[in-house]
DNA sequence: CTACGGTATTCGATGAATCGAATACTTCCG
DNA sequence: CGGAAGTATTCGATTCATCGAATACCGTAG
């Protein structure tokens, strides 16, 4: 099961990812490691902004700098994550739309599959939404 | 190339996602359609609140509902994307770590694919960030 | 029609995120 | 040492997000 998903701190990860710069800034280093200033010019925005999204990029482990003399390269510390959500992201999947037939046979397929599965577990059922029409 | 990233919608996309109980909820629809006073019970939640989510997730388009009597099950309307999303921020990606050199390399590597691409691009070549000790 | 269960929306307060401006810090060079 | 280039941090203002409380809305049962 995928029962172990911890919503807070995956929350926290998808809010570094929730900004346009920080997306741009992301892709741009998806290309290879980069320094403030390469990125003031791809991306328009002023240094101190650049900044300051590489700090909150930082806190969340998604970048890394190597101190090179007197700049920082900055470089994707888990590429594979970042290049991952950028394609997810990316990517359109159509969109479903269902009827109210097909989520109510949906909806006692998952009741009836609950209660296969409840062997006394936790408190005692409660019956809802019963079929009407 | 990856080159048609829409930071904004992308970001927009990103915020439905980055919040607690609403990854929350679209875990729970993960196994299945559900109404608003499912969720209550399951997360610990006011109802106002949950519609609050709820109306987020929707014009997200990650969610929508079907009418069933008097309530409303909701459902996930791209459950692919939805699966992958907390599939991605589930797993546990190891955490590079680069040294000076590797940077430095990458990016005199990069810089060489850049020059060799470019004919003629844009303005001129700027040469920045000479390897130094 | 009225009442009620289920859900949505509005409102106001509080706290978080974002940005530019100013400034501090660090490293190199002369 | 002093200055400059590159970058980070602090500050204050503004906007945005979140939540509970109250209330409105809607479909069904009586």
């Amino acid at each position: 099961m995928v029962e172990t998903l911890e919503p807070r701190m995956a929350a926290d990860l998808l809010k570094a990812f929730s900004h346009p710069t920080r997306l741009a800034i992301l892709q741009e280093l998806l290309a290879g490691p980069k320094c403030v200033t390469d990125m003031e010019e791809l991306l328009d925005a002023r240094q101190a902004n650049i900044s300051q999204h590489l700090a909150v990029l930082r806190y969340a482990r998604l970048v890394d700098f190597a101190q090179d003399g007197a700049l920082r390269c900055y470089y994707l510390c888990r590429p594979r994550l970042v290049a991952d959500m950028l394609a997810l992201v990316g990517r359109d999947d159509p969109v479903v739309k269902r009827s109210a037939e097909e989520i109510q046979a949906d909806k006692e397929r998952l009741a009836k599959a609950l209660e296969r599965s409840s062997k006394k577990t936790k408190k005692a059922a409660r019956p809802r939404a019963a079929a009407k029409r």
